[in-house]
RNA sequence: GGGGCUGUAGCUCAGGGGUAGAGCAUCUGCCUUUUAAGCAGAGGGUCGCUGGUUCGAGCCCAGCCAGCCUCACCA
């Protein structure tokens, strides 16, 4: 409070603003009104304009980005939620509105009645009837200007840029920044899209626990919680594929969820502690299965979002087309590596290692070691759609044990600029296999790997009563979302990335 | 966690030991089809924070805070 009063004594363009606020209220000027009739928004004005139609009576409603006074008449420019449109305001036509507009500013929202025409100038414009303040705005709005040069290019001065103020006060971004709004409008296109190609499919949408009382299905930290009633702590969810599972026991042929997941891990340019993953099981189905629900899932998204299923990203074009390149992940390192690992013992996978100057650790087992040669050697090569296929067994403690490939999973992820893009499994439905391996990572975690996976007795369980074969897949939402708009980091496709907070 | 870069007016930025600067925004005056509107004038700053060096510190040094990039860790 201290600093608040400090800051409004201080600031000069605060204190005029509350200056004007009280002299609209002494002209009887409520200066936060309850509503207004709007009739038409900005970029229906624009697009439906023809000169010989001019003069449709309209009333527009937004944030004033521009003002151009010249005396007794003023143009401004409004931004409403489809875009900008400029009006124009005659002392001649609106009289003692007019002195009213005088004590409006940059960043204050307005409703304005008139008609459209075009000015001289060329720009489809209103020409104001009446205007009304809808809301004062307390704080000077970042002014950001642009011009369109002789060869129609845009440029933009005194952008609104500092990544860190656009992150905290987001709404100030989305005001300045309109390509902003676009992505989060493609980011909704992409979930609606999902949504109805999996309904489609007659998939259902559940919702399961995100504090929830063992963390499993992925490996990762969590984040604890803690529940009073109760007096015990709960995890916040790092993934939802064992309660996805307990569904498909339940009976349900296909489910799928869009979830918040949490890990408690550091953060980049791909990493937000929370992100959203879209998870979805499908009973009688196998990992080829689930390749191909896959390819046509990101196509059909790709397709309704760009048109097209080639997205330029990363100074070249990737094509999301079907079929995407299919190869076992031995035959990759082989291709991409130049080593045949298959058949080969821990010692000469560390050799290798060695050779191709991946570092491992020394406790690390040949599947990991495996893993570790790929994501070094072969992954950075990935560019466009690839399906990696036949994970070792140690790292997949979920998925099912290859059908005719010793120490192998029947697992893939997609692969995209160097990028995982999802992560599938023929899902383990042997209870005692499933014990076994989370046995395993029971002996992991007692070693100090603090991600290795729980035991979960309830999951146990269900696997006990039986599931079907079932093909489930997770993919990342934000990072399809990035690669899909061109978006270079996941704090520009989540509206309010993870930030310090402000001191 | 390591390394690099950054933090100066509401916004975008200059200034690298000697009285805090520019453009836009703001205020005053003029201006009834402007558009980065224009012209004339004015106000606005704990130069991220704390300490040190110095006669004197946005500037040099140290620590801290915050952000970005990058590497590592991690899916």
């Amino acid at each position: 409070m201290e600093h608040q009063e400090f800051q409004e004594e201080l600031n000069v363009l605060i204190q005029r603003r509350r200056d004007e606020l009280a002299a609209l209220r002494e002209r009887g000027i409520n200066p936060y009104p309850y509503s207004f009739r709007k009739t038409h928004r900005s970029a229906d004005i624009l697009a439906t304009f023809r000169d010989d139609t001019a003069g449709e009576n309209v009333a527009v409603a937004g944030r004033i980005l521009s003002i151009r006074r010249m005396g007794k008449a003023s143009f401004a420019h409004l931004l409403d939620s489809s875009g900008k449109i400029q009006v124009y305001l005659r002392r001649d036509d609106i009289g003692e509105m007019y002195d009213a507009f005088r004590l409006m500013d940059i960043g204050d929202i307005i409703g304005v009645e008139g008609f459209v025409f075009r000015t001289k100038m060329g720009e489809v414009s209103v020409h104001a009837r009446a205007v009304t303040l809808l809301s004062k705005s307390a704080r000077p709005l970042p002014i950001v200007k642009e011009k369109t040069d002789e060869r129609g290019n845009k440029i933009v001065f005194d952008q609104f840029a500092d990544k860190e103020l656009r992150y905290r006060q987001r709404y100030v971004d989305l005001i300045v920044n309109p390509g902003v709004r676009d992505v989060f409008r493609e980011r909704a296109q992409i979930l609606r899209t999902i949504r109805n190609f999996l309904d489609a499919r007659g998939c259902l949408e559940v919702e399961t626990p995100v504090l929830q009382p063992i963390y499993g299905g992925a490996s990762a930290r969590p984040f604890i919680t803690h529940h009073n009633a109760l007096d015990i702590d709960l995890y916040l969810r790092i993934a939802d594929e064992l309660y996805l599972k307990r569904l498909i026991v339940g009976g349900f042929d296909g489910v799928y969820e869009i979830a918040k997941d949490f890990r408690n891990e550091g953060m980049d340019r791909f990493h937000n502690p929370e992100f959203t993953m879209l998870e979805l099981y499908v009973a009688y189905q196998d990992y080829v299965w689930m390749m191909k629900l896959v390819e046509e899932l990101v196509g059909t998204v790709t397709r309704e979002l760009c048109g097209t299923t080639e997205v330029p990203s990363g100074g070249t074009v990737i094509d999301f087309a079907s079929p995407w390149k299919r190869i076992t992940m031995f035959d990759a390192i082989r291709e991409y590596a130049g080593e045949n690992l298959r058949g080969l013992g821990e010692q000469d996978l560390r050799r290798i290692a060695r050779k191709l100057d991946v570092p491992v650790e020394p406790e690390a087992g040949a599947g990991k070691i495996i893993d570790e040669i790929f994501s070094e050697r072969v992954q950075p090569q990935l560019i466009q759609p690839t399906f990696i296929m036949d994970y070792p067994l140690e790292m997949s403690p979920l998925a099912k044990r290859h059908r005719s490939e010793e120490g192998l999973v029947e697992r893939f992820e997609a692969m995209v600029n160097g990028q995982e893009l999802c992560n599938a499994f023929s899902e383990l439905n042997d209870p005692a296999d499933q014990r076994a391996r989370f046995e395993e990572q029971m002996k992991l975690r007692a070693r100090g790997d603090e991600e290795a996976q729980m035991l979960d007795e309830d999951f146990l369980r269900a696997l006990e009563y039986g599931m079907p074969p079932t093909a489930g897949v997770g993919i990342g939402i934000d990072r399809l979302v990035m690669l899909l708009t061109g978006q270079e980091s996941i704090r520009d496709v989540i509206l309010f990335p993870h930030m310090r907070p402000e001191r």
